[in-house]
DNA sequence: TCTGGGGTCCTAGGACCC
DNA sequence: TCTGGGGTCCTAGGACCC
């Protein structure tokens, strides 16, 4: 059984858990740049102000009715987030954090008879020690659970409610529309319409074969959780494969000099998250874009990317298994490209195999190594990030001084291949010139249950 | 005048190899 | 007129999520 925690209008909450005086007031929440509501109280939601309206088109409404807007403040809802994530392992140890203000957790622990007080009770207890009201579903697939924390948002007044397999569960899928379920949304909603099929039921009992074409196989997959089949395990999401900085601006911007300024800052702020995950960077992605609700300027979009892959003598392979074969192969390799590299034998009784592979590379002082070929870059050395951004971003922006462009907004990404920053274990694949990890074909895994 | 920012996964198609 | 077949790897783009 899976359990999905939602906390309730996060980032209002996290405004009234400091100003008590603000409940049962209607807020608002704004992104980065005042631009956009975010986030909105029930009494907000109330007033029919969408998720992610422009500000301005709902100024009237806010005056009107006296709704308090609040700028956002993700320092503090990070802190916030932090400590009701923390709060669940005193109940499970599964815990998968999905966003900022939710989480699914495992419960195959749980005798099936308890859970419900159990949540009931733990719902009670985060918002005991946090302040942060939450809402859970409890299914025994991930989507089920989902499905699960809707219905315990909009009609349960516990907060807390348990999707079982029955004749119940027919009813309760057949009042819901495709759209609702966690994963089908407006385009792929249209397609199964199309199809005959509008509501969860129909999803539910469709030919599982007959939506991966209609779909994909994400939509089978969702068949098959629908009807209480395990498709998703809980993960664990601690290290991002892409970190991704970027701002609009809040002006027109129609010179260099501005948009170096700010591709610097989204450069150390990136690297800045990058080191504190503690991974490695397998390139960087800058792009550029004009304002594209200005229908009427000339539209101009752009990428840069470098990738790291040309080793360099900073090179080191660490090897924990099958060493002298493994050493010679890469030799070969590397050789070849006139490259030195250095060999780490990680033998069981190392004592550097304890270290993960980042506390590593910062003890030796490198910023550089290799692993199974791929080069990777450690987020330290900023000027050198920042240097390849700026010849990436001078690359892209040819058009620029024409004096016919604005920029609406720039931003890097950095690209992390999290599953090859590893130590490399199965040197038998290695040998027969096969990646040593390997991928699941979801076709077999159906094939197998 | 003002229109968020940060993620994930899958697929198709091209390049390349034997 | 005929024009391998199968595999892998990479990338762009499209879909989805909060």
């Amino acid at each position: 059984m899976y359990a999905l925690v939602d906390c309730n209008n996060f980032y209002v909450s996290c405004e009234r858990v400091f100003d008590p005086s603000l409940n049962h007031k209607p807020i608002v929440v704004l992104s980065n740049n005042d631009g956009c509501i975010i986030a909105r109280s029930n009494e907000a939601k109330a007033l029919d102000i969408p998720m992610g309206a422009p500000l301005h088109l709902y100024k009237q409404v806010i005056q009107k009715n006296n709704v308090l807007v609040y700028s956002s403040n993700y320092t503090l809802y990070g802190d916030m987030s932090s400590r009701v994530m923390d709060s669940f392992n005193y109940f499970t140890p599964d815990v998968e954090v999905y966003s900022i203000d939710e989480a699914f957790l495992g419960l195959n622990g749980f005798e099936q008879d308890a859970i419900f007080s159990k949540m009931l009770y733990m719902k009670k207890k985060i918002y005991q020690w946090t302040g942060i009201p939450v809402s859970i579903g409890i299914g025994p697939t991930k989507t089920l659970a989902k499905l699960a924390n809707k219905i315990a948002k909009k009609y349960s007044r516990k907060g807390v409610y348990e999707v079982i397999i029955s004749d119940h569960l027919s009813q309760i899928l057949s009042d819901i529309s495709v759209e609702d379920i966690w994963g089908i949304s407006k385009g792929w909603g249209a397609r199964l319409r199309k199809s005959g099929i509008y509501t969860a039921l129909q999803l539910q009992r469709a030919n599982p074969c007959y939506i991966r074409k209609c779909i994909s196989v994400v939509g089978e997959r969702i068949v098959y959780e629908l009807k209480g089949i395990s498709m998703l395990r809980l993960g664990d999401i601690n290290r991002k494969k892409s970190i991704t900085v970027s701002r609009s601006f809040r002006v027109m911007v129609e010179d260099l000099p501005n948009l170096k300024q700010a591709l610097a800052n989204h450069i150390s702020r990136a690297a800045e998250k990058l080191r504190y995950q503690k991974s490695l960077c397998g390139g960087l992605y800058v792009f550029i874009n004009t304002n594209k609700f200005r229908k009427n300027d000339h539209q101009y979009r752009n990428v840069g990317i470098a990738t790291f892959d040309e080793p360099t003598n900073n090179t080191i392979v660490m090897i924990r298994k099958g060493f002298e074969v493994l050493q010679k192969i890469y030799r070969a390799k590397y050789n070849y490209k006139k490259i030195g590299v250095t060999f780490i034998d990680l033998k069981p009784n190392n004592e550097e195999l304890k270290l993960d592979s980042f506390e590593y590379k910062r003890m030796k002082n490198i910023d550089m190594y290799s692993i199974q070929g791929n080069l990777f870059k450690t987020g330290s050395p900023n000027a050198k990030f920042s240097g390849i951004c700026m010849q990436l971003l001078d690359s892209i922006n040819y058009k620029m001084g024409s004096g016919t462009l604005f920029y609406g907004s720039v931003g890097i990404n950095k690209k992390i291949e999290k599953n090859k920053i590893q130590i490399i274990e199965n040197s038998d694949a290695i040998l027969h010139n096969k990646s040593a990890s390997y991928t699941t074909n979801w076709t077999e895994l159906l094939r197998v249950s």
